[in-house]
DNA sequence: TCAATTGGTGTACAAGTGTTCACTAACTTA
DNA sequence: TAAGTTAGTGAACACTTGTACACCAATTGA
């Protein structure tokens, strides 16, 4: 037996992942009526409104879900290692993998950045700030940083969660076309993060 | 006087930019309506089948638009200059003015290329490759890359452009919530451009 | 000049939209 | 046990949506 509490905390998450699976199978967020959510998440339109007042408010509890998503990947990332190129190469494929179990967040995510309401878009973009000064903290005790500034470290952090972020969606429809070349998309980001490592190296010894 | 030819692709252009204003005020590609377009453009809705034969062909007919916008600005920022960070400066500064005087363009993009269709989103893809092809060519003469293989020079130029290109969104929403701030877009991204060249410098002297 | 072509019109329809309101049945609390 | 609270129901509303169809008027080409 469960609660009255509980009862509606389930039916509550089953309007979230009806959002969820209709933008996992390619559906714009913004498009996705109320009622069709209700109806995937097995509930009458109007208890909707029990549980959010439009379908904004949750779309912003979607970014909260994902909030914790991506400190559950930073936490899985977070596997010290001196050697920066493994590092990176690990992180990445963390990363990938991480996309692929919780692909309608991050098409979620992609589809919100940059067409979301201005008040979703500076939630993602909370978010994205927010793991990179988690990235930034972390990178402080390897020596390659140093001598590096806050705000410098902090810019390189942003570029890096930036180049991987915004791309992601190219991840997303490489692994709907043909998931076993999701590899290609791992070498090249790899690639790119190895340059921006090296400009982060150069940034302070001239 | 005008043919008909002339004022069939007078109301054709009427839709393309009544679906621009809208993505341009804040309104989801993916939302629009082809009666709103219609409304918009002074037209009946049915007469928008005269000239698509559904959103999606009109999207990417805008992208068709977009490409010339894109080659536009790269011909204003090839301003031969041999001083690497003097060149990265200068670019950005036309970029912004570019995406100031073309907003609704931009804002199209932003949306289209983590939100449009699947056909919509490749479409933008390769505009963004052709501009990295496109840079690719204009960096290879300077001394920089003289001795950078193609692959890795079409890499930095992916890298760059994507920096570029994937964080408009922030720019544009900077511009409407404070347009005296656009400076501080502007330096963040230069110092990230910095950051790549300088990686890019270090990437074949070991 | 006369017939053909065609961009734009107006009506119509079935389907879907957000939101309202009064209602019920079951859990909670006193 | 009785009263109160509330998540979910179902009907109703005014409105918007995409598309089909018959129609008109003006440009076109013979």
């Amino acid at each position: 037996m469960q609660s009255r509490e509980d009862k509606k905390r389930q039916t509550r998450k089953s309007l979230m992942d009806a959002a969820l699976t209709l933008t996992g199978n390619g559906v714009n967020f913004s498009t996705i009526s109320l009622r069709e959510v209700a109806k995937n998440a097995g509930v009458v339109p109007t208890s909707f409104y029990r549980h959010f007042t439009d379908m904004e408010e949750l779309g912003l509890n979607i970014v909260d879900d994902l909030g914790l998503i991506l400190r559950k990947l930073m936490r899985a990332a977070r596997q010290k290692n001196d050697y920066l190129d493994t590092l990176a190469q690990q992180s990445i494929e963390v990363y990938a993998d991480f996309v692929c179990e919780n692909m309608n967040y991050f098409y979620f995510m992609a589809q919100v950045r940059g067409g979301g309401t201005l008040v979703l878009r500076n939630a993602i973009r909370n978010e994205i700030k927010f793991i990179a000064n988690e990235l930034a903290s972390d990178l402080r005790p390897i020596r390659t940083f140093e001598k590096a500034s806050d705000s410098d470290l902090a810019l390189v952090s942003l570029l890096i969660v930036e180049a991987v972020f915004d791309t992601t969606i190219d991840l997303l429809d490489q692994i709907q076309t043909s998931p076993q070349q999701q590899q290609a998309y791992v070498e090249s980001t790899l690639k790119k993060l190895r340059l921006i490592w090296l400009g982060a190296s150069a940034w302070h010894s001239p």
